[in-house]
DNA sequence: GTCTATAGGTGGATAGAC
DNA sequence: GTCTATCCACCTATAGAC
């Protein structure tokens, strides 16, 4: 490494692989403290202030590089959601493909939705949060933070539908977008409480990671897909 | 009604019944706007002085009734928590009580946690903000918010896992608190989003009400409970 | 119990030097 | 690109008159 003749911020890390965490660039550094930190105390609830503490950076750097806090949340999100879906529809697209006629196995197709959210957590420990974060997120009563949701998982929402629709025959559009809206918050619900899992369920789950999340979830989510639709108007008391 | 000699606030609203939401209580009426202006706003996101505004009392009078924000928040729950468990306890005891050895039907017992989450919206339809409220809640990062709700939930945890337990023989234990978390999500994330269903489906699902939620919820969760129990580290790839 | 007034603090955002 | 210094809007909470 060339010693250092004047001071060039931000140059000398570019031609170097492998930098501790430390020395990212500043852009980067945010995102990452961002991230973590509004998982941890919500959007409302972080301050910009706490997010350039911990990344040791100044605060202006945040409205140089992000311009506001509402173009900084949406940064976070975009970061995560894009792959995450583009893995969805991948994974989709070649089961489709490898499908006969009658298309994918259900199973399959539940599979694929709910796989990639393993590479959320698993590519790097001080990602965890993520899960979190992105649980919030679905529950955010504000209007921007929902609106991204919404048009992020438009075209997912749209494909997987069909998918599931098409491999579970005899079941009304209107029962089958329920279903997928119960799989969804199965799956959001518990990668929220996953930091919690051991404390809430007093010892009996102990290892609460996302890929045993995945694992459980596929058969009860498969076998829910295939109950008979529902009928009456759901007054009545089973006994 | 007699004339109004001498202003003495709050005095004479209690001898009426069937007073308009105006002239109810400060303290109800705080309650109220709170509710309101949190299942919209969020915790951090809504200001006292929003609250004041909306129930049209004056700002000190929120600590004066409650001391803080936080007990605020937690009056909140509270009102609305406790009765809904309460009830989810009373389902159960009525049906345990008229079961045999075998323990009440698997079917039976979900409806009994389910079907109670009805009352909060229906009885009043100014309060179906409720669901959205008590569904933030449960992925609010804040500590003290997050104890309530394990503290709120133990009891009806414990009574209802055991039940399912006994409904769904042979299953072990961790894998059957996997699966009330899967229901709690799937009832949970499915209210929060109910204002916007519409929306969101693009026009499948019309009648978004927390009744209709609970009718489908019913049948897909039962059918997830009886899937067989999932074996493997989760990270084939079905195909 | 209800109000006004204000203390005391923190928030996001920006201007301008370097 | 990075930093200091600062603006100003807004927050919770409280003191004290009525």
């Amino acid at each position: 490494m060339p010693e250092r003749a004047g001071y060039r911020p931000g140059a000398g890390v570019q031609d170097a692989e492998g930098e501790p965490p430390q020395q990212r660039d500043t852009k980067d550094r945010i995102l990452d403290a961002a991230e973590r930190m509004f998982a941890q105390g919500g959007f409302h609830g972080t301050s910009l202030r706490s997010i350039t503490g911990e990344a040791g950076v100044n605060l202006a750097a945040i409205h140089y590089h992000y311009g506001s806090k509402d173009e900084l949340i949406q940064a976070v999100f975009a970061r995560r959601l894009a792959p995450l879906n583009r893995e969805r529809l991948r994974l989709l697209d070649d089961l489709e493909a490898r499908a006969g006629e009658a298309g994918p196995d259900l199973e399959a197709v539940i599979h694929a939705f709910l796989a990639p959210v393993r590479r959320l957590a698993d590519d790097d420990s001080s990602r965890r949060v993520v899960v979190s974060l992105l649980g919030q997120a679905i529950t955010q009563p504000d209007e921007k933070i929902r609106r991204l949701f919404i048009s992020q998982f438009a075209e997912v929402g749209r494909r997987f539908l069909a998918a599931l629709t098409r491999a579970v025959p005899h079941l009304p559009p209107e029962e089958m977008f329920w279903r997928l809206m119960f799989m969804v918050g199965a799956m959001v619900h518990t990668m929220t409480l996953s930091q919690h899992l051991e404390e809430f369920s007093g010892g009996i789950c102990r290892s609460a990671d996302v890929s045993s999340l995945v694992t459980h979830l596929v058969p009860f989510v498969t076998a829910g897909m295939r109950a008979p639709a529902s009928d009456g108007d759901g007054s009545r008391e089973p006994v």
